[in-house]
DNA sequence: GGTGTGACAGCATTCGCATA
DNA sequence: TATGCGAATGCTGTCACACC
């Protein structure tokens, strides 16, 4: 495996604005975690080079290991936590559908990894050193930009992309390995959240409704999910205004109450921290 | 009027620890 | 594994204000 570049950039905040392609490799330490539930509007592929950590994706929880590659569509939350206090390796690449042109039809193959089976592939000894390959390749591109640079990586994307396509059509016909689950109680608690975010929502009421203590589902959640409940809670409203932004001319007023903001003060304050721009800011840049 | 931000008080949530 | 308690933290709602 030849030796790739340390390129880093802003990375594990919702601030993320992707307008064509990025890819990094870099090193952190375990101190280093995502803040809140994380979800962008651009497609992400994570390599795993060393360490170990757990990844929360929309509702399940998967343990990644040295060779795992983990495909994370447009707005599906996320958030990574450590689980070892060695120093982790990875590879990042983000890029925008409407980049990747033609070629992203590849993307909605119905053995892509992105929409069948799991999100994770873990790969055998000469798969990994084939990936690592193709990521120092795009890396190389990234960095020198020498002309056509992009073409080249597209080129370079697609054959990653393919190559996953084979292994999970592979993985497919293979009897499936469970992933790790989440505790039963937090899968309903998630759903129910999920179908009830424009309603008022605390700890207390839902411990109520699922028959268990406020202090122990609270520890249960931050424990399984990476994330606290009202993180989770919030995460699932910005989602949903931003959806509604993007899809529809509604006042920022209306929209704040539909998702399930009484008040607008804390409304402006939750979609900047998640969004990193305002209402409205947000709107102009995905019209 | 609609959008956006800052200060502040009250309280919901989280954390650390203990117990069954 | 599940729960409870006290203390600390920080989220939430209210209000005031500025800008377009």
């Amino acid at each position: 495996m030849p030796e790739m570049s340390n390129d880093s950039f802003q990375r594990d905040t919702a601030s993320e604005f992707v307008e064509t392609f990025t890819i990094a490799r870099d090193k952190f330490s375990s101190n280093h975690h995502m803040k809140v539930a994380h979800f962008h509007d651009f497609y992400e592929i994570y390599y795993s080079m060393t360490g170990e950590k757990n990844y929360f994706i929309k509702d399940k929880m998967y343990r990644i290991s040295k060779g795992d590659l983990l495909f994370i569509n447009p707005y599906e939350l996320h958030k990574a936590t450590s689980t070892s206090r060695l120093e982790r390796e990875r590879v990042l690449v983000y890029f925008q559908k409407k980049w990747f042109g033609t070629k992203s039809d590849l993307l909605l193959d119905p053995f892509s990894p992105f929409c069948s089976g799991s999100p994770v592939l873990s790969l055998h000894v000469h798969e990994q050193r084939f990936v690592e390959e193709l990521f120092h390749k795009m890396i190389d591109e990234y960095r020198s930009r020498r002309r056509n640079y992009l073409l080249c990586i597209e080129a370079l994307l697609s054959e990653l992309l393919i190559f996953a396509i084979r292994c999970n059509e592979r993985r497919l016909q293979q009897p499936v390995e469970e992933q790790h689950s989440l505790h039963p109680k937090v899968i309903e608690v998630m759903q129910y959240i999920t179908r009830h975010y424009e309603e008022r929502l605390t700890l207390g009421l839902l411990s109520e409704k699922f028959s268990t203590s406020p202090y122990y589902l609270s520890r249960l959640f931050k424990t399984m999910t990476g994330f606290s409940f009202v993180d989770y809670i919030a995460a699932v409203r910005i989602m949903e205004a931003q959806k509604l932004l993007r899809d529809t001319n509604q006042k920022v007023t209306r929209i704040a109450e539909d998702v399930g903001f009484d008040n607008l003060a804390h409304f402006y304050k939750t979609f900047k921290k998640l969004s990193s721009a305002s209402p409205l800011q947000y709107r102009k840049m995905h019209r």
